[in-house]
DNA sequence: AGGCGTTTCGCAAACGTTTCCGTATTTTAA
DNA sequence: TTAAAATACGGAAACGTTTGCGAAACGCCT
């Protein structure tokens, strides 16, 4: 555990003071390229590291971003953690990673924690909890630099990041009814998140456009639990009103579906066509009938965050974060799920 | 950005001195309970926060604990991370989460990053490329607690987290011998790789015990790309001397498997029975067919984890990391793709 | 009454940086 | 030639904790 050289020590070996160690080797102007490469070199030979800790206290910053996510077992938040990654990583931060499980409690928890600036940065994902938002507003409030991306909270003026959930809902339900769909249900998790909201408005909109009617009765809202899930969406297949046609708002809530199907008689697409929010590529591809989805740029998602906090962080004098959501689009991809039988 | 009061404010606040009211915090018996209950009402009523990089600085420990993995779109590797944030969560630290993209440069980066005390600890996966260990090795002398699970590096002396890889891959090979199978293939990464030549080990015996001979054709090392690894399987397949069945020692090469028998005839288990290391339970039971798989106790080994190092950091007076393998059983669930026709 | 131990608290150093300020030396300008 | 300015470096404070040490105040016993 010993740590190596310090500062002064290797100030001692060089015959300078410290002061002078440092600003050499933060490539200040006040000291002379000489004396700059003897202490660069002196440096790498006794592999000097500088003590996060001493520089964090003295700059009042940690070089540490925190990203909180609702899970971790999920294509699209480790997607998105890739993008952060690969910009922050280049930047030399590091990233603390926390998941609340959907555990409005535990968010809080953990926005708490950072509040003692152990972190410059959060980029997160509310729980599907989250209702109450006085944690976040506060860490708001004070100046903290605070993202959001996918599930967002609006009423907080600060940058987010999604893609555009109204219009993917639409057109995705828009091409169930094309592919003969009447009866179109919808999977959803709680009510309360903004995807949820965003996508089940394009869900009702393209029901309208098309003339259709929403039924109250097609239209889950599940919980965390994967068994009740898939009970609830066998329920509802196997209902006197059953839908011919599903769309899931999230990954896990198609997966369900496929597991619920698979108790049944109901073959997919002849009986039912699904369409879903899916970030699993290869997954989708495998699953018989393979999935139609509508791809999130995850990574791209990411990525874009870390880019805005980035600047916000290493620039000197930067504005607080504007308060806009940013929309970055998801794709199509139609595959055996949604054809129409011959 | 305004952290909030401070220890000096605080005390300032109560009429006392900075060390007395640290003292009361920390619950110190030098302090009279009366003037603890003050002083811990009034900490609450300015919302104190202690700076983590004061005390860390002055403490020599950080409360975080890093960890290293190869990818971040596994389910084995989230799920052990699950288990890692369960207890250290309990006990106050915080994680720092890398992922090397199987790249070993990238994995030497991080592990410098991590030697000036950022981290207490670390517990990782090693890289497929890693053969020089050189960066671990140094880590390890210098008395930094190191911990292994799965890919992990046999010649440093420290404790390593596996499962039984030899046994599970020796009975699911044997598993596919009684299916019916002669010709069994084996996939893999990297030979470097402490968990591939475990399982080759334990796939080799088993054909061994059976009287069959190993065909080096049928032994597969893929690469990272998956779009390659499905035409090498795909030729594999398609070859003269083609597997009647397959052992896969990942859980992707499973996934890619599947997506290169759909570019084919074969049909499974018929044609080609497959069993592979799988960690998603929930998609093996929805690939069709079914796959068997060896589940690894991913959560368990990372509650593992962490509990032996939350012992080490926070009991006073702890020896090294034992240097010992701690083996932690898998489960074989069998399901179509390895089912005998009728 | 005087000595001694216990309780309760304050002073100041220390952790390893960065940076404000001062200063000695050299260079430039007039 | 001299004053001013530029260059190169050192001393010391500061960031916010924790903790060793010293010192009051108090009670107790003999």
């Amino acid at each position: 555990m010993s740590t190596g050289v310090n500062l002064k020590e290797l100030a001692a070996e060089l015959k300078l003071s410290p002061s002078t160690v440092s600003r050499a080797l933060n490539d200040s102007y006040e000291i002379s390229e000489e004396t700059k490469k003897k202490v660069v070199s002196m440096a790498e030979k006794l592999n000097y590291q500088p003590n996060p800790f001493a520089r964090s206290l003295r700059e009042n910053k940690s070089k540490t971003i925190a990203v909180i996510m609702p899970e971790r077992m999920s294509s699209f938040f480790s997607k998105v953690i890739d993008g952060i990654e690969e910009v922050t990583h280049q930047h030399g931060y590091h990233l603390l990673i926390y998941s609340t499980h959907e555990d409005v409690e535990r968010e809080k928890k953990i926005v708490n924690l950072l509040m003692n600036g152990r972190a410059d940065a959060i980029v997160m994902s509310v729980s599907s909890q989250t209702s109450d938002i006085s944690h976040l507003a506060r860490l708001h409030e004070r100046g903290f630099p605070l993202i959001f991306f996918d599930r967002i909270c609006e009423s907080i003026p600060t940058t987010k990041f999604i893609t555009n959930d109204y219009e993917s809902a639409y057109d995705g339900t828009k091409h169930l009814i094309q592919q003969g769909c009447r009866k179109i249900g919808f999977l959803m998790l709680s009510k309360e998140l903004s995807i949820t909201r965003e996508r089940y408005r394009g869900y009702l909109d393209a029901l309208k456009a098309a003339g259709l009617a929403p039924t109250p009765s097609l239209q889950l809202t599940c919980a965390h639990e994967e068994e009740k899930n898939i009970e609830a969406i066998r329920d509802l297949l196997l209902s006197e009103d059953r839908p011919d046609g599903l769309v899931s708002s999230v990954e896990k809530l198609a997966l369900a579906t496929y597991h619920a199907v698979k108790k049944t008689d109901i073959k997919i697409p002849e009986d039912l066509k699904i369409i879903s929010f899916f970030s699993n590529l290869s997954i989708a591809g495998l699953l018989t009938p393979s999935l139609t989805t509508i791809t999130q740029p995850a990574f791209n998602i990411g990525e874009e965050c870390a880019k805005l906090l980035i600047k916000k962080l290493t620039k000197p004098r930067q504005p607080d974060l504007p308060n806009q959501v940013i929309s970055i689009p998801s794709k199509i991809t139609i595959r055996a799920s949604t054809l129409v039988e011959y």
